[in-house]
DNA sequence: AACTCGGGGCA
DNA sequence: TGCCCAGAGTT
């Protein structure tokens, strides 16, 4: 397991190399951002921001999503994957933002988890990119970049890689190392291709000498 | 804890 | 063209 002090520099290792490390979503406002982050699950970003321009223009408020029948709403984002759950979940959500919160996004996690289609990650995300609220959302990304680097452990569940990594850094580095893993996970450490051999976290990572002796 | 939902993108 | 990608809800 890495210590404080080794995951703080493991995370300023990422920073050098993705300086740039933020939110791709497109959005300009948090209605705009939780929508986004709904329809992210299980499918790239990149695919996201390809249908967002379009839905956004249509669809301004959550009234606006409960005006047109379910159906229209899943041909809108029908090139996401699983778009029928997601129009649903997204009708249900416009719904009870305007029945529970006069219409407006909630700035608490603890509200954020109970709109439909809105789980911990989600929830994570809107907090700390739309209300700056320090976060770190654990997406399969952050889980396996923590438990290959060993900042976490390999059996912990996405609770307990949240909870380890909130311990290891400090609060008010949450918000910035989520990002540092996701673009570290994203385009370097990646799930079948991590590219360990050019890889300047090699000499403190678990996974990666392993990886490296079973290929020498 | 395991299963389901699903089209896009890349090898 | 088949395999890999990526969370939330349900049982």
């Amino acid at each position: 397991m890495l210590t404080k002090k080794q995951t703080l520099e493991a995370i300023d290792e990422m920073a050098y190399l993705f300086p740039d490390a933020e939110c791709e979503l497109v959005h300009s406002n948090p209605f705009e951002l939780l929508i986004a982050v709904v329809l992210s699950a299980q499918c790239t970003d990149a695919l996201v921001n390809k249908v967002t321009p379009g839905l956004f223009a249509k669809y301004k408020s959550p009234t606006d999503y409960l005006m047109v029948p379910q159906e229209e709403l899943e041909q809108d984002i029908r090139r996401i994957g699983l778009f029928r759950s997601k129009a649903k979940n997204i009708q249900k959500l416009c719904r009870s933002l305007i029945d529970d919160f006069q219409g407006e996004v909630p700035k608490e996690r603890d509200e954020l988890v109970k709109l439909a289609g809105v789980g911990r990650k989600t929830a994570n995300v809107v907090t700390s990119v739309a209300f700056g609220v320090p976060a770190i959302a654990v997406d399969t990304h952050v889980e396996r970049v923590s438990k290959r680097l060993g900042i976490c452990r390999w059996k912990d569940n996405v609770r307990e890689v949240e909870e380890t990594l909130m311990k290891k850094i400090p609060e008010e580095r949450w918000s910035d190392t989520h990002h540092q893993l996701i673009f570290f996970g994203r385009y370097h450490c990646k799930a079948q291709s991590p590219q360990c051999p050019e890889c300047p976290l090699l000499s403190m990572c678990r996974e990666g000498k392993k990886r490296m002796k079973g290929k020498l």
